[in-house]
RNA sequence: GGCGCUAUCGUCUAGGGGUUAGGACGUCAGAUUCUCAAUCUGAAAACCCGGGUUCGAUUCCCGGUAGCGCUACCA
């Protein structure tokens, strides 16, 4: 196969979508698997529907992702004289005609047409103008719109790399616009004009589309251009099998980034969504994905996206991500909550590594770390209330974990052994058992009911700390004991 | 409405004329324990319906149904 083109074409009307993002995907995984070159462009010929500052969105996105792109962004809103010269190409070779019908009267024909209830097409009022009548129109200056006369016989059929072959009556093709009146491409036209331009050979998006190329080959064939491979992906759907949109929660990739999400689970899991690799392996790393990806062995229906098996993935990456790897983006996670302390880059590095290497054993998304973990890298944290009432129920327990944070102060060495005996001894002299204190120590030094093994968690923390959290908590009982009584 | 596409556990899917229909997430139960994860063990859970072809269809064909898509001077 000679060198291989593929591009990403969104249009900046929203954030990336994880439809579009999983497209972008699946095109840059073909593109490397071949050594191809992957492109990008911007359908921006909506001027109404584009902002600018979406595209620079976009852009992060896909860079987020880590979806490279060898050649772009083009923009198809400079690149209007090649959409012009090739209608012009087009109306020259007369597959393509004005049209002096005003939108407003195809909409009243339009909507007469679906009231008495017959499919709608359009007539063709304009298609056998002779040529002086179209000078005559033009020269009084009505507007004209340019459109592609489709072949009112016969069939136009092609191969789909995921769909296999489609066939189409061209009965069924209406003489779709190519330019507008006021000189504005249309999707169909640009498509065909920049896939060309661009030597793009495989055309790689949703499946939306699918009853859209048959138009487009139409074209290709009337330019007598060689036509691109086609596949076409099927859709991303909500959990009511709705095409999944914003009612759903989350659908752009900068929502799941807020989340917590790391991008390699995000790929990962948008892989997974309609192929199958070959080895049956799920967790896969990108060179793995690289070697076995393959258009041909894409499914066909459409998927519901299941944000639990995407944080399951994520939860998966986290535990393994190395530590020199996780810990800038704990930093990260942290900075944007306003928890990161200079001192963690310096006095403190060692006690912020410990605690990252300590949450990370059970972290699902970023956010654990600052949420859950809160006390890990701040004083300035709450008793949850549902731990307190679990955990904090024994009357003597303020004393208690006075008396632990006395012993504790003077523990020589505080290791996790010298604590836990500390701790076990402490609860034997009481008479209780020792998980009454662990989990009342627990929620006196995270604040939470669920937090990493307590020994762990002290000699994380420190002995100050936890003598002082100790002490803390203890205070916070008596208070709110006399308040109660 | 017309046209197109699709149909395997709740979800993502593997498979394919004869299989105990496989895996993953989730769910449930057990082990472990210091809470929760993790881990280990086990369980429940699927071939949309009807015809046809065939010795035999979940698989192939036709029809139905359902879902989705397209049906713009949006992309």
């Amino acid at each position: 196969m000679s060198q291989l083109r593929l591009r990403f074409a969104p249009s900046p009307t929203g954030y990336l979508h994880v439809g579009g993002a999983r497209t972008a995907l699946y095109n840059w995984l073909t593109a490397r698997r071949h050594a191809g070159t992957f492109i990008l462009r911007i359908e921006d010929t909506d001027a109404d529907r584009s902002q600018p500052e979406l595209t620079t969105a976009i852009l992060e996105s896909l860079q987020w992702l880590g979806l490279d792109w060898d050649e772009g962004p083009y923009y198809q809103s400079q690149r209007l004289e090649l959409y012009r010269a090739r209608a012009q190409e087009l109306e020259r070779s007369g597959h393509a005609y004005p049209c002096f019908c005003s939108p407003e009267e195809l909409r009243v024909k339009r909507e007469r047409a679906e009231v008495e209830h017959r499919a709608w097409k359009y007539d063709g009022t304009c298609r056998n103008l002779s040529p002086a009548e179209q000078s005559r129109r033009r020269a009084e200056g009505r507007p004209a719109a340019l459109r592609f006369r489709v072949p009112d016989s016969g069939r136009t059929a092609f191969e789909d790399l995921v769909f296999g072959s489609i066939e189409l009556a061209n009965s069924e093709i209406e003489d779709f616009v190519l330019l507008r009146s006021d000189g504005q491409p249309t999707y169909h036209l640009s498509v065909v004009a920049d896939d060309l331009d661009l030597r793009v050979s495989h055309v790689v998006r949703g499946a939306d589309h699918l009853s859209n190329t048959p138009k487009q080959i139409l074209m290709y064939r009337a330019l007598g251009a060689p036509e691109p491979i086609f596949a076409h992906l099927p859709l991303i759907l909500g959990p009511d099998k709705q095409r999944l949109s914003k009612r759903h929660g989350a659908t752009s990739v900068g929502a799941y980034r807020e989340q917590g999400i790391l991008p390699e689970a995000l790929t990962n899991f948008l892989a997974l969504l309609g192929w199958t690799p070959p080895s049956g392996k799920e967790i896969l790393s990108r060179e793995e994905m690289v070697a076995q990806f393959d258009l041909k062995a894409v499914s066909r229906s459409n998927a519901v996206f299941d944000p639990e098996k995407l944080t399951w993935m994520n939860s998966e990456y986290l535990r393994h991500l190395p530590l020199e790897k996780l810990l800038p983006r704990v930093e990260a996670q942290l900075h944007a909550e306003g928890l990161w302390n200079p001192a963690f880059s310096q006095a403190e590095r060692e006690r912020f590594e410990d605690s990252v290497r300590l949450l990370q054993t059970r972290a699902r998304t970023l956010k654990d770390f600052s949420h859950s973990g809160r006390a890990f890298f701040t004083e300035d944290f709450s008793f949850d209330p549902e731990a307190r009432a679990k955990f904090w129920k024994e009357p003597h327990l303020a004393d208690w974990l006075s008396e632990l944070a006395r012993r504790l102060r003077s523990l020589s060495p505080f290791d996790l052994e010298g604590t836990e005996k500390c701790l076990r001894a402490l609860a034997e002299e009481k008479g209780v058992r020792a998980g009454v204190l662990i989990n009342a120590a627990r929620v006196a030094l995270t604040g939470q009911a669920v937090a990493p093994g307590l020994f762990d968690v002290m000699v994380t923390l420190g002995q100050d700390r936890v003598a002082q959290r100790l002490e803390r908590a203890a205070a916070f009982q008596r208070q709110s004991q006399s308040a109660g009584s």
